[in-house]
DNA sequence: GCCAACGTTGGC
DNA sequence: GCCAACGTTGGC
């Protein structure tokens, strides 16, 4: 199974308010760059990925699971792009920020860490074992 | 608030 | 189809 990393910015979509949503979940609509589709669309039910806070936080902050797999985003008028539903599974008992990260050895080819600007990006099992760990779980 | 990195747009 | 100009993202 493939991990992700979703990045959302708090003031727009924070975890406390997709745990709000519950098991119901919610559309992660938005994304209008191809390679974040890519990704979107290789995303299967039952996945589940890191939800992180960027800009405020700057930290990874709970797991996150796909309940929908890709379909329209009917937000988007050019009618490109996509998007899945996700629900929050669990918080991490400590978030881990994007500096323990940096030093974290095993984490230096992370997505997060060399291309900042992708949105939705693909995790490997050895970094998400690595990120669950420093998360507490 | 600044600016580097990246994507997209549009003129040629 | 190239590339300069512009807009956006996100770390600092």
């Amino acid at each position: 199974m493939a991990h992700w990393l979703y990045k959302s910015e708090p003031s727009v979509w924070s975890w406390d308010q997709q745990v709000a949503e519950g098991d119901k979940g919610t559309h992660w609509n938005g994304v209008r760059n191809h390679v974040a589709k890519q990704n979107l669309m290789a995303m299967k039910n039952g996945e589940q990925g890191f939800f992180y806070h960027s800009n405020e936080g700057k930290a990874v902050v709970g797991i996150v699971e796909v309940i929908r797999e890709y379909y329209p985003d009917h937000t988007d008028e050019t009618g490109k792009f996509g998007m899945v539903d996700i629900k929050a599974v669990k918080p991490f008992k400590r978030p881990v920020t994007l500096d323990e990260i940096k030093q974290q050895p095993g984490l230096e080819k992370m997505i997060l860490v060399n291309n900042s600007r992708l949105s939705v990006q693909p995790v490997t099992d050895e970094e998400w074992a690595i990120v669950c760990r420093m998360g507490g779980l």
